[in-house]
DNA sequence: TTACGGTCGGAAAACCTTTTCGGCCCGTTT
DNA sequence: AAACGGGCCGAAAAGGTTTTCCGACCGTAA
């Protein structure tokens, strides 16, 4: 066999660890793992080798005894990792410093490349799954016959025998609203993002809602949708401004959105926030904290998402299986675009 | 031992597609992996039983034998994936759909959490180690007597002994300017992003190479340094123009900061690119496509810096080590903000 | 009929760790 | 003095796969 490059020696084994403290293997092993069948100083003279010749259990051995690897893979298909970054990090964080590690995939929405991962995956005996898909609406089950449980989270699963995390768009909405409500705004427009999203319809569902609670209408009669992006907002701002110009607050589907509304704004002559409030959505920390003003926005506690998922799939893991979907609330994150009227 | 979850079955095993095919465990295993010292017959009987169980071999076995699991641990500390993401597309499309996989895990610029992951990795016996940083400046070596490969991508490495891979920022600064100055522009000024980053500095470099190869004086004096942020973009430009109004050309640090530019130009009537050409640096398309007008900017070719390393490791898992710092050029991505002049 | 070469299948070792169970030794009790 | 019990340690099996080596069988040539 070769030797690995910046490699030195081949790596210790827990052979090599008893043999240079003279003790058997299963001595060695029972030692290092707190078994208490051992003398204490024989199992310092055990820990003393293994530290001197920096032994690490070979986890493929001891995984393929236990039947358990403390692995789980995180399939995501997220093109620049803004979603699925934090949900890694909540999921690590909900292992901890634990046994278990997460790894991420990433199968860039094709299905093909899903599929390879998922082998590859269950090949190397993964205990577990966390599927974020690429965008929030139901996305194809992997299938009821795996080996491993299934967490699915930010795009719920098509199927209900599967257990979905997903956000609570509609809250969101309302939350948003509700918000703007609170800072004195009474006409209160929305402009949306892509219709075909579910997300974008539900969170107009959440707008409606707050809306009829407080007996107001929404301004400019109904909900703008067009694309994600800033030019929509922008477009889409003027359009609003020019058919019903009294119009004291928007809520924006996304950040991005919510950019080109404070874009139009800001050319149209009208102030934010003393004019015309703005709420975007996403919390999307580079495009909201340095919007100008900075942008007051819905969060969907993506990291929270992560914990859950991990929280989800670890007690699954332990037999503990769940199904359905759970809808996670968002959070309201205030900034300079909504300071309240004085 | 417990059922997994949505599990069905206990996964089958070699010795379970023998038995259904009628052939011991070391006929079943040439004939899967196509060695061929059997009959076409057998080996179809077995082909066939082991699609009926839906075999897929444990990797823990087989990388316990064969002192190689086929897996690349890409450990970064990049806390929104705006880097890491792209780099592991390039480095799994490296490796194509071969047999070798490549795992994420997050560090989150902390280095106990990195240590941690470093062992987490290495007991799990991965093949070799990707390490992005959370800047581009050099950063601590994981030492020089790790038993695998390492590859330092983005920043690199202390130690020479290591192989680091970096983009060319000086590179990328003179082709800026150089671009710039194809366009016509003749007063051309540098708003430059933290001055504590190398990265900063070397793309000022850069810049003052290209006008000194131009005969071309730096407008404004010198560079400004200052945060990464939109609103050091728009209070540099604010500066600037007051000092050394007949600018007509600014190249910005970074795509956040050439918003800024772009926006304080917006506000002092100046048309952008008839008036004053931007350029910005990382071509973050969320930034710099949805820019009015869309954004000029130098791409620094995160796929293919994570397609090379993995190149790199690959050699070196194969016993061709390499050492000392590459440096990757970068690419020009054209847009309205720097239409050329008619 | 015997010897020989080639083809194909199987037994067993190896990879490394954990755990069970048996055994040894020493001290204590009857 | 004999028996018993407890504290420590080691032998061995198990987990799933790959590979090496050996043996069996068949057909052909002498």
């Amino acid at each position: 066999m070769r030797t690995p490059t910046g490699a030195g020696q081949r790596t210790a084994t827990l052979s090599d660890v008893a043999r240079l403290a003279g003790v058997s293997i299963a001595t060695a092993s029972k030692a290092l793992n707190g078994r208490r069948q051992v003398k204490a100083e024989t199992r310092a003279k055990v820990i003393d080798a293994a530290e001197r010749l920096s032994f690490s259990p070979n986890a493929l051995a001891r995984g393929l005894l236990a039947g358990r690897t403390g692995t789980v893979g995180l399939l995501t298909s997220d093109l620049e990792g803004r979603f699925s970054i934090p949900i890694l990090m909540g999921a690590e964080d909900a292992f901890g410093s634990g046994r278990t590690s997460v790894f991420l995939c990433d199968a860039r929405g094709d299905a093909i490349r899903e599929q390879h991962h998922v082998r590859a995956l269950l090949s190397r005996r993964v205990d577990g799954l966390i599927v974020v898909g690429a965008r929030p609406d139901p996305r194809a089950s992997l299938g009821p016959d795996l080996p491993v449980p299934v967490v699915y989270a930010y795009a719920p699963s098509e199927s209900a025998d599967d257990l979905s995390l997903v956000s609570d768009n509609v809250g969101g909405g309302r939350m948003a609203v509700e918000h703007l409500i609170a800072c004195g705004r009474r006409r209160i427009a929305h402009i949306g993002g892509d219709p075909t999203y579910g997300a974008a319809r539900d969170r107009t569902v959440g707008v409606l809602g707050a809306l009829a609670d407080a007996g107001l209408e929404l301004a400019g009669g109904k909900p703008f949708y067009g694309t994600w992006s800033e030019a929509w907002g922008r477009g889409a701002t003027r359009m609003l401004l020019e058919q019903t110009p009294d119009v004291d607050a928007i809520f924006a589907g996304s950040d991005q959105i919510a950019r080109g509304v404070l874009d139009a704004l800001h050319e149209l002559g009208r102030d934010v926030p003393r004019d015309v409030a703005v709420v975007g959505f996403d919390n999307w920390e580079a495009m909201a904290a340095n919007a100008r003003p900075p942008l007051t926005s819905i969060d969907i506690r993506l990291e929270h998402l992560g914990r859950i998922a991990a929280q989800r799939l670890a007690a699954a893991i332990d037999g503990e299986p769940t199904s359905g979907t759970e809808v996670l609330p968002c959070r309201l994150i205030t900034r300079g675009s909504t300071a309240p009227q004085t």
